[in-house]
DNA sequence: AAGCATTCGTAACGGCGTTGTAATATGATG
DNA sequence: CATCATATTACAACGCCGTTACGAATGCTT
């Protein structure tokens, strides 16, 4: 009927390939369809065919970034110390995270600027499974005793999340305060926050009237 | 002994704020030099003579952000309730990322993705300089004996500031838990860590091992 | 008035993502 | 086996982009 294809897994999964190790080692800054079909001896058309269009191999490569963090972060296993469970998912969340900084940007950064086109009614992001252990771990602290029961866990785990990955992201856009040991702050901070949400804690009265 | 000059400073003022009405609009990737300068009606070279490149023009963008997000913070006055302070700066500090999204964007979003020319070797970030009533208002905390003075008032800010900077993130990034009151979980994570910050916290133990 | 140093606008360069199109290679058909 | 039909690919062109080379415009000096 046709000639036979030549677009196909395989193909894809060599230009994912590529364009991944350059993206997570330079950036998606430094991806060009041509260079990366020249790259894998082929048309920038295999990338059309394939993935639609950049906006499509980025969302790929998204996807890729999504797996491996969420595989790293499942090697944690659950102890019968939930709380320490906590902490140790922020710490090699932050670990992760510095020793792979262009792949934690592609999960993280706001896409509207690394792909003008690609609209806000897309598929859900996936970086958000990366938050899925806290929580678990939250909930078993909670059974445990670890952890106030009468708060939302996904709240307590949000609020761990945050401060997670603020801290890694301040570090890693540049904006460390010199002089001071993040990494230190980073555990200290975990652990004034996982102590705190031990007992209940309601609303914070009395802020309500910001100037 | 020349034509008189028309890319003097009142040029660079045009220029420079109609390009922060489009990037605070729409962010960096919508700014063109060459339609800024279209639209300004004089020549690309004007931006060239003017700031350099664009590089130097999304510099001075940083500066002007910098400085509308300093100024913004400057407003909330200190008041005898330091602890209350760092509540309050943390909640303008949310509120004013969330109006301004791209603003905050080209604050701390990596540089090198924004602009991959731009060396690490330029000019010192003055995002830094957000957290600088944060450090001010825990010190005089630590006076008043609402932050334990054994830890260092930088670290006590900065994990305040990763905490913000972090939940305002994941609310700008998208990657918010749907069905969340992100807002409420801001506020009270705020107050579990200002107030764990008040007894002495010394460094967690026993989370050495990481598998 | 002529010369000249300086400044600016235009056009060109290389590269990008994307798309239209023509060549190609195959299975089906006679 | 030769031909056709068509799915599939490679290539070139389009319209952008940031950047730069260069000639034109300008006003002071002689």
């Amino acid at each position: 009927m046709a000639r036979l294809k030549t677009h196909d897994e395989a193909l894809r999964l060599r230009l994912l390939h590529r364009a991944a190790a350059t993206v997570f080692d330079r950036g998606t800054a430094a991806l060009s369809l041509r260079q990366l079909a020249a790259d894998v001896k082929t048309s920038t058309t295999a990338v059309y065919s394939l993935f639609g269009n950049k906006a499509g191999l980025l969302r790929s490569l998204y996807e890729e970034a999504a797996r491996l963090f969420v595989a790293r972060l499942a090697a944690i296993r659950p102890t019968d110390d939930p709380a320490g469970d906590v902490i140790r998912l922020g710490l090699v969340y932050r670990e992760y995270a510095i020793a792979n900084p262009h792949l934690y940007a592609i999960l993280f950064s706001d896409r509207s600027v690394q792909c003008p086109s690609e609209s806000e009614s897309e598929r859900p992001p996936e970086a958000i499974e990366t938050y899925r252990p806290l929580v678990d771990a939250v909930r078993r602290g909670q059974q445990a005793g670890q952890f106030s029961s009468e708060s939302d866990p996904e709240v307590i785990a949000l609020s761990v999340w945050g401060t997670a990955h603020g801290l890694v992201s301040l570090v890693l856009s540049g904006n460390e305060p010199p002089g001071l040991a993040v990494a230190d702050c980073y555990e200290r901070a975990l652990g004034v926050l996982v102590a705190g949400w031990r007992e209940s804690k309601g609303k914070v009265q009395g802020f309500a009237d910001v100037p």
